[in-house]
DNA sequence: CAGTATCCAGCTGGATACTG
DNA sequence: CAGTATCCAGCTGGATACTG
């Protein structure tokens, strides 16, 4: 006579409840996924970055930018040591795994947009 | 000579930089995504979704609940008026249309759970 | 049964100035 | 160029007790 006791998920030290809120807790918050989104296609700089979303400030992006290199999504590379400095992001295969599904969120962002911006 | 100025998306008296970050708008959070993979498939009382979601507490069911109703994704049916209530909720059509990605949401978190485990 | 009320902690993200 | 440092506001969500 036991309870039955859902199964927890773990990622990197963090427990979730159920598989939705695995993927949340990896993509989630307010600039993830659009940094992921403008990732999808194209290696970028930080300030190209910065350019295709305005309203970021550094800080936080800088901040998003380490979190999802720490979960393995994105690469961070460095080709000069001195300043100027030149930097750029891009994927990790692990994170071009999220391709399909960042497009999902873009393109329901989009359809909801377009039928209700009216 | 103009400058070339990104076109801001809206909906329900919010503005989002990008597609993404809509869609990011009305499913973030912590819960909305468990709530919504719980009624994919079926309406539910509020007792059987907090069963579903044994660590969320009653106060953040609750106002969840109600921003999914307020962006019309879910519908709260009442068939009591007198205590103990009956209330149900089930997606609508509008939140349907949601349900591929919510899929895709949970498969991913599936993958990674399943892949890193360990 | 299906919530509400109250009170509060911590996280997320913004503003601004500064720097290797 | 690509950030960091500092300081802080507001939102999100938790704990707990209570209720039509």
């Amino acid at each position: 006579m036991e309870k039955l006791v859902q199964k927890k998920l773990k990622f990197r030290g963090n427990e979730y409840p159920c598989c939705a809120s695995l993927t949340m807790g990896i993509i989630g918050g307010k600039w993830k996924t659009v940094i992921l989104y403008h990732l999808m296609d194209k290696t970028l700089r930080y300030n190209e970055l910065r350019k295709e979303m305005p309203t970021v400030t550094e800080r936080t992006l800088s901040l998003q930018l380490k979190a999802l290199e720490e979960d393995g999504l994105i690469v961070r590379r460095v080709y000069t040591s001195k300043p100027p400095l030149k930097v750029d992001y891009s994927l990790t295969d692990f994170g071009k795994t999220l391709i399909p599904l960042i497009q999902s969120i873009a393109d329901w962002g989009d359809l909801v947009a377009e039928k209700y911006s009216r």
